[in-house]
DNA sequence: TGCAATATTTTCAGACTGTGCAAGGAAGAA
DNA sequence: TTCTTCCTTGCACAGTCTGAAAATATTGCA
């Protein structure tokens, strides 16, 4: 068994690492960097390095934070429209994320220009979305419009995130504002029928 | 200047190294294959092999076919509803995806299980959903919905790929009007005021 | 405190990936 | 044919990542 405070230790570790990496590519970009270069800079052997991570790509990206259990219950068992409960659950996530936001910057400038990153994301938001999938299901039965829904939510954090990294002075909240009236919108021009 | 002859014979070599790796990553898992082995299955020195695929994965990818021009400008200029038009637009594709439906299969069994894959596609998807944005501009003012509505539509085909895999016997046709429908009820549930 | 058990880090060796470069070969153009 | 251009290849080399075992550090407990 690993004690509380060997696995707090390990996530200090961790997050040295994605520093020492973020750090070394804001000046280079990633694939300029070695991983021997990022596991000096986080003061550890090249081997501890891949310990904590597989590659510089799951280095840089670290460990985001997953949606939380209460708040997928709180939108389980909402009563509330869909769509505001879906839109609360979104602005409880957006402020998990808005405490880190240098390193979301940063990670984001990456993610723009490597593929291998986008790739660790993508696998770990598609867990992230089959959990909110599960979830949405109570409320929903159709199980292609509880993912479809699921989907949009992730999606929708996405590209609020972008819209933010190219708004000066835009806090993300107000970019998933934004970002969240144009998925309404867009389900209204769905619905529309021709013409 | 590269001569028609020359391309046609580079989009086949292109295909070869693809078929060699798929018909490898069928037996053993990608990551137990070495580029050596493909490129000696495909007839081809290992440096040739990177000549035309950057890595494996990519390799293992192909090149997927990008959205038709043709059926983009019709999307653009289309006077139908728009999700009818847009279904229309994701049925054009799908046929040409129904094409190579063997190597769609072990494609996505292999992006089921690679993150780096999954990376490289998701980058192709990114620059695909770009430009269906622009073609969505035209019918549709607010940036955001049209972004939105692009986004959908890759989503649509991933996830009917995705229940094509799943379901013994469905045709990628019908999987993707049972992921439609979804997303058209997923709109419906938006708009739809609390109980 | 000090020992034993456990977890972590390091060292080392080695297989594999991916790139630059220069030589050789094949197809198309003149 | 001869020239040109593109493609392929072999080779060398830097970098990535893994396995195994030795060296350290931490924890729990006497």
């Amino acid at each position: 068994m690993t004690s509380p405070l060997r696995q707090k230790r390990r996530l200090e570790t961790a997050r040295e690492i994605q520093k020492a990496t973020l750090e070394l590519a804001m000046k280079d970009r990633l694939e300029d960097i070695t991983t021997e270069e990022i596991a000096l800079a986080a003061g550890v052997s090249t081997r501890t390095f891949f310990n904590y991570y597989p590659n510089k790509e799951a280095a840089a990206i670290g460990l985001p934070p997953p949606f939380s259990q209460e708040d997928k219950e709180a939108l389980q068992h909402g009563s509330g429209a869909l769509s505001a409960d879906i839109k609360q659950f979104l602005d409880k996530h957006m402020e998990v994320l808005a405490r880190d936001e240098a390193i979301l910057r940063i990670v984001g400038s990456i993610l723009r220009s490597n593929e291998k990153a986008r790739g660790i994301l993508a696998g770990f938001l598609a867990g992230e979305r089959e959990s909110l999938t599960d979830a949405l299901s109570y409320r929903v039965e159709d199980p292609q419009s509880a993912a479809t829904l699921a989907s949009h939510a992730t999606d929708a954090i996405g590209r609020a995130i972008h819209l933010w990294e190219q708004e000066e002075n835009l806090p993300l909240a107000a970019a998933l504002d934004i970002v969240w009236q144009g998925l309404i919108d867009a389900s209204r021009l769905l619905l529309l029928p021709a013409d």
